[in-house]
DNA sequence: ATCAAAAACGTAGTTTGCTACATATTTGGA
DNA sequence: TCCAAATATGTAGCAAACTACGTTTTTGAT
């Protein structure tokens, strides 16, 4: 009953505790974590169109997801979305920063950076990239689990 | 823009694909994955009174998240939670296996061997224990970043 | 022995995730 | 060209997780 060394288990806690730091960290900016990850993501893209599916891509998440996230950034002020000139069935989300943020942009990557620098703190470089690796393997299998 | 080779980022992925494929293997049993885990944990200490506390403390989720899983455990009849004699404060939970569990009792735990089986197809056992080893790293960093 | 602190549980409200279903557009093949 | 399939988004309803707050009982220090 001692399940200390399973690796699922220690995933879901490690899981559920990034999620605490980053949402600590992310207190101040009014976002949660996964609104910071996605208007990171639609800053990062300025140029290029950014639809509700590239954000689903980007975050491996479910459509119903992604409109969930983008409705609350769009009620918070952060984004605009508008249906895509070319494209019916399509929107595009642009960013609409707030001074907050606006007078320091790229503060949500700031902070995903420091959170991997605060993960892997006590790792090597050699035993990060193994590390790596083998979530990678334990990602394709529960890929290949699911056809 | 690319995560492709962050560690949080493939922990979140990994995260809800295991939750995916968790999910899928334990539909039959009309249980979700956390449930059968808590049924479980409640069934191997049968002797020993297992308190909504001490099932928070298993699982590592908040206490409300506890009350939430033994809550509809108990509605679908597959635990009973009684007040405890000795400790107003506190309620017992007792397993209470409907027949298509209880013909096949340790079903959750076979199921979340086999989770960890598909999960570490392809890594030796070395390689293994290096992952977990390197998994308790990260937890206790952010452990510590939480104070 | 008292009374404040801790502990165990509960409730309210939010977010993130899901599946399943629905709608509207676009695309591609016959 | 036309129509079925694919694509992009939306809605409904649910589970699991959280924080913040509240209630009751137990414990422990003075």
């Amino acid at each position: 009953m001692d399940r200390e060394n399973d690796i699922g288990f220690l995933i879901k806690l490690i899981y559920d505790d990034l999620g605490r730091v980053l949402g600590r960290r992310f207190q101040a900016t009014g976002l949660t974590p996964s609104q910071a990850e996605v208007l990171q993501f639609v800053n990062a893209r300025s140029g290029a169109r950014t639809t509700l599916r590239d954000v689903e891509a980007f975050l491996g998440v479910s459509h119903p997801t992604v409109v969930g996230l983008v409705q609350r950034l769009v009620e918070k002020g952060f984004l605009v979305s508008l249906p895509d000139p070319d494209d019916g069935r399509a929107r595009n989300l642009y960013p609409r920063l707030p001074d907050k943020l606006a007078s320091d942009n790229p503060v949500a990557a700031a902070e995903i950076v420091e959170s991997e620098r605060i993960l892997a703190a006590g790792l090597s470089e050699a035993e990060q990239k193994e590390l790596v690796r083998m979530l990678k393997i334990i990602r394709s299998n529960l890929l290949h689990e699911l056809e």
